[in-house]
DNA sequence: ATGAAAGCGCTAACAG
DNA sequence: CTGTTAGCGCTTTCAT
């Protein structure tokens, strides 16, 4: 009755009779005995690194608003501020999912881990092998960056993510980055600031400490890995007295809808992170009702110039 | 074996054996079966208005963090951007769930609920009867902010929020407001500006339109029940030409990390978002297991002065 | 068409 | 202590 087989068998009217008489005794099905009879899994898992960085909230919108409504969503986060690893998806698996979406892997996680489930990994920077995936296309949007930033006068570029083992498409970007420089006769003049975490509280500790180094180098212009980074930056920019975008330009990965508001507006490389979440749910959905693995998918950015970015002041 | 009650039955080396054993056949219990096996549900449910608003990430990241671990977390949004109703908690609801957390509830919508399992509202401004709850004190920050306020000189205050169904959350700050503010002899001195919804995009459309009616009837100072409303004012003032706080003084709820950011930095309400997560993982998780109903938490807030508030300027 | 029965994979209670 | 069994609430199949 409740299983959805009934047209034709009962009459219209019985059938909201029943249903009536249902909500009369409060009786719902119970969907862990109707899974468990069907053989089939309800809820699909969604592991990503914070759910406090606006990026996460903005693939789990695009990822809520399509999935399909048969299933429901999961959500895991690692324990204690930690990026997540295998145990944190082993307790993720542990509830027996449908399927499975990881957001922004690390390397060292990605290489021991082996799907149990229908997995699409998300932004992990181009190295999801042969799991299907959704990811950014950044070429054309970084080489229109490194045009920017020459045309400009900068030459001496810095580079702000975290480790490899951390972040795959931070160091993906980072990557990208050093070859459109290239393509333009510069390159990355400094070491990269790494930092241990994805806060603006990071980046603001870790510039303070960098800046001094950097500016003997003569850099005039930091692109970071995302925008709570720039944000971070920014602040410790500020801090220090230093003009933006006289003494520095700025520019962040993402273009979350904040980075018009900063002082100055923060020019960014927008990565349409919602559109990510959607593409992943439809992904999945098919591959979970096929049961064929789905090929990758590739997703656009743009270049956003604003305020943060500027032509070199010489002094 | 899996179940966890073995110690003292099972030597630790055949133990681990077993394990090993198991994870080279590739077995993990079922736990669509382990469930109903045992009557208990296995999952809490979160239902919040917008995934994309950052009270919901420091929400959820409470919740996430301390949350028994037994349970899984299943999240629920509003289809096609609407505020959640009745049928997206029966969404939820269908899931069978160990507990459920309503967070940010419009009041049409708390006034028609029936929980049907352990239930928690969250900042429901002090609405949710005799449901469990955990919500903000706001009184003796708004007091603060009122006697601010008034000590800079600014009588005419106006309110930007949304209608009192959608959010009560944000009518009742209204009201502690008003409240506060008619203890320093005055009072909100306009008719508020009503959103339609939660958005930066929203608040800008709405000031730019209230303004000239605001202008004209001298108000000199703003209070945005949201820090997102907030933003989207400051966008907009500057867009007017309005300066920040010489000609308008601005004031949010949250206090959102980006609001130092902003240009000038907001002053704000800090609600300590986080806070309310876990607060609520505590209360739902003592409810599921002990049966008895809990009773509510009340957390406190506090006034964070920045730049956007300053003394009124007479011209 | 309607009703009875088997069984999904596990757990808990109960014999042996 | 170990092994067997009933049964969680539903779906599906197979007789009636």
């Amino acid at each position: 009755m409740f299983t959805g087989k009934d047209p034709g068998r009962v009459s219209p009217q019985l059938r909201s009779l029943i249903f009536a008489a249902a909500a009369d005794l409060g009786y719902r099905v119970n969907s862990t005995a109707s899974a468990l009879a069907r053989g089939q899994l309800e809820s699909i898992g969604f592991v990503g690194p914070d759910p406090t960085n606006p990026f996460f909230s903005m693939v789990l919108e695009g990822l809520t608003r399509h999935l399909d409504s048969a299933f429901s969503l999961t959500v895991l986060m690692p324990e204690g501020g930690e990026d997540y690893n295998l145990s944190t998806v082993q307790r993720a698996l542990a509830g027996n999912l449908a399927g499975l979406i990881l957001a922004s892997p690390g390397t060292e996680f990605l290489e021991s881990f082996v799907p149990t489930c229908p997995t699409v990994i998300l932004d992990a920077g181009g190295a999801a092998g042969a799991l299907p995936s959704v990811d950014l296309d950044l070429s054309s949007a970084v080489r229109e960056l490194s045009g920017y930033l020459a045309s400009l006068g900068h030459d001496r570029v810095a580079y702000v993510g975290v480790s490899r083992e951390k972040k795959i498409s931070l160091q993906y970007r980072r990557e990208e980055l050093q070859a459109g420089l290239l393509g333009h006769g510069s390159g990355l003049a400094v070491d990269d600031l790494v930092l241990e975490g994805m806060t603006i509280d990071d980046a603001f500790e870790g510039f303070r400490r960098i800046w001094p180094a950097w500016s003997a180098a003569g850099v005039t212009a930091v692109v970071c890995g995302d925008d709570l980074h720039a944000y971070g930056v920014l602040r410790a920019a500020r801090s220090l007295g230093l003009d933006i975008p006289g003494d520095l330009s700025l520019v962040g990965f993402n273009d979350l809808p904040y980075s018009e508001l900063t002082a100055p507006a923060l020019s960014t490389v927008n990565l349409f992170a919602t559109r990510l979440g959607t593409e992943a749910a439809a992904l999945l959905s098919r591959y979970i009702r096929t049961g064929r693995v789905p090929g990758s998918k590739v997703l656009p950015s743009a270049l956003v110039v604003r305020e943060s970015t500027g032509p070199v002041r010489r002094r």
